[in-house]
DNA sequence: TCCAGCCGGTTTCCCTTTGGAACCGATCGT
DNA sequence: ACGATCGGTTCCAAAGGGAAACCGGCTGGA
């Protein structure tokens, strides 16, 4: 399978990696989170190459998660800014950081910190449960089929096949 | 920049990428999570070549992400299993996922459910304070220079240079 | 008027990474 | 002795990425 088709995958985290999963990607929208606009800062602070930065904004342009806003006419010239749908990949990236903070330390302590304003206090981000408030363990989360996966089984049985040729089912069939 | 150079950087977020952060890596994981363990059920689910995943696979294990265990002897067979360190991306998986199933939906509703055990009610993951527990929105926390980028900005000091000089320290003063 | 510089790109060329398919080798069941 | 199982490796063509030069509107200064 070629990575261009994995957003034909029915699966989350495959449909949003076909958005986020690239090369300098996710770095873009850490830029853009700490408040880099315009082309030539996400340039500098990356590192990327003209060319890729181009193809990867344009991307993301044609998802929803950035959007192209002039600043000034003559010449036109516009920045880039997250979208609503840029703003809620604030989890994933504070998730990475956080991953990173934790487990790829180079024994100088963590590059950056953050407070939360509301309380004050510098925040190490958790993910926790939308029902109860408590942490999430993987041991205490039972994935199961969804509405979309549940469809593709129906449909799979019509047809008589077996639903052990689905990869997403025979893998969550566990 | 060359994207094997991402790892020089004083980033969490491109620490993280430079383990997690290429094609298929996610996907190897989330498999993992859902309890793939031999190279034939990660190759078939995936739909990835032998070859990719056989070299995917050395590098988690590398990076201590998984870890390989016999599992039988005569002929010799390993499978690969989650470390402490593969377990830590629970969060970085579930948030990756969430953002799937609130962005990319296609109609169908989502891929998966979860269902969180110890209250018993569907979840829907977030990220919140560690200190407060309040949902975490990117306009309420501050980011702020830690300990290794402030290290940076001293040594660059010392040698004369100006911190406009280190992209992440640029870029973080905002 | 001419020229340099700014900004946001595009083009070109070459090298690296990826994908597809075939092959390999130890062992087991028959 | 033969085929199947499992976890790979080898080889080659195609796609993706990186470096550097070029482009095209516009502005400000000499």
């Amino acid at each position: 399978m070629r990575w261009n088709d994995i957003d034909q995958q029915v699966c989350s985290v495959a449909r949003a990696l076909s958005v986020v999963g690239e090369r300098w990607t996710m770095l873009i929208i850490r830029d853009a989170f700490l408040g880099t606009r315009r082309f030539d800062r996400f340039q500098e602070n990356l590192g990327i190459t003209r060319h890729r930065l181009s193809e990867r904004l344009g991307k993301l342009v044609e998802q929803g998660v950035l959007i192209k806003v002039p600043y000034q006419e003559r010449p036109l010239r516009h920045e880039y800014r997250l979208t609503r749908k840029g703003l809620a990949l604030y989890p994933v990236l504070m998730t990475l950081a956080r991953w990173g903070d934790d487990w790829m330390d180079q024994g100088q302590g963590a590059p950056m910190e953050y407070v939360h304003m509301t309380c004050g206090r510098q925040t190490r981000p958790e993910i926790t449960c939308s029902e109860c408030g408590e942490v999430l363990k993987p041991e205490e989360v039972k994935p199961q089929l969804g509405p979309a996966l549940l469809a593709v089984a129906e449909q799979l049985e019509e047809a008589g096949h077996s639903v052990e040729d689905f990869p997403a089912l025979a893998r969550s069939g566990l």
